[in-house]
DNA sequence: CACCTCCTATACTGGTCTGTATAACGCTGG
DNA sequence: CCAGCGTTATACAGACCAGTATAGGAGGTG
């Protein structure tokens, strides 16, 4: 399970393909020939690349996860305090782009616990709860329950991205108002 | 799609069987052969008394959530003010059942837009809110914004419930006592 | 030239998917 | 008794599933 910089150009392009297909119709409902046909590439190439389908699946949410945070990092580093509401408008960006809610959430929905791909998903969530709280710190540095703030700022963001697929339009900018009343 | 009341014996136990197996172990995973197996009944019984899977799939949910509304209830009649905190009470005992969070979450997760069973997860959603919203009314009839008090406390209760596989244990908890701070 | 790596093309294995066909059994109500 | 219904048992269709086998082509490097 490499980094999307090692791979080969065919394997970044079925990583691409798969990435997209996983996102918007589910894991389990994508198999690997569609994958291979869409990438425009031989199931050989496919397996050559990635060794199983649980390997490409896990690389998906590795990958998601690292462009994603990239993009945070550098929303956080022009945004101005309090910078803990930049990651509401992260979220809800990402929700203008599709109906289908959160790519680790909807697959933690559908994998058995012990999946590889479900380390990922855990470490995805424990950072950005981790990354609120510094960002909370970092406003509020006198906070008198500086954790559970910071994990009533995570329950907010987060119910709202789950939601985001079945409540419909604003979920977030409404979470974001809720929390940006919470922050002094 | 008849109500669980309405059903044959066999008719039930498929249904009972199904349900288990699509919590557990997710929609897409579950093929009707290992349904029918499981129930001692053979397929040609499931689909003269479903027709279809997606109809046992909606089944299944919608009889999810008349059984957990009933239960509901019943704990809301017997509890003390404020009674929204019950609702977090009745959330961390499903979560403390199982580790697989919501299964209207992990369906809306798996299934498309379009799936019948989608609507069902819709109107259980809304049906939650709401009633939080009235309860929380009946507690603080003269608060200033109480649909918004309603919101917020919906987003803790589902931004919990989503994270309790993920998170780990006492999660609802932290949320119960969140909420708890929001009332007065 | 020879080698090596990545790729293509095609076919296949063995299993599972949803859903249907055919035929017979057992119980219950008229 | 008998007709009807829900059921059993078995088999099948046609598609898809993950993954492998075999053989060979294209391009660069020694």
């Amino acid at each position: 399970m490499a980094d999307a910089g090692d791979l080969t150009p065919r394997a970044r392009r079925i990583l691409e393909v798969a990435s997209e297909l996983f996102y918007d119709r589910g894991i389990h409902a994508v198999g690997v020939d569609t994958i291979a046909a869409e990438s425009g590439v031989t199931k050989r190439t496919l397996y050559n690349n990635f060794g199983a389908k649980d390997v490409l699946v896990a690389t998906y949410l590795k990958n998601r996860h690292s462009g994603w945070w990239r993009g945070l990092e550098e929303r956080l580093a022009a945004a101005e305090p309090p910078r803990a509401l930049t990651l509401f408008d992260v979220y809800a960006e990402d929700a203008r782009t599709s109906k289908r809610g959160c790519a680790f959430l909807n697959a933690a929905a559908e994998l058995p616990a012990d999946h590889p791909a479900y380390a990922i998903i855990r470490y995805h969530k424990r950072s950005v709860e981790d990354r609120l709280g510094e960002l909370i710190a970092e406003h509020e540095p006198g906070a008198a329950e500086p954790e559970r703030l910071a994990r009533h700022l995570f329950l907010l963001l987060e119910g709202a991205f789950a939601h985001h697929g079945i409540h419909g339009e604003g979920l977030l900018a409404e979470a974001r108002e809720i929390a940006r009343g919470l922050l002094t």
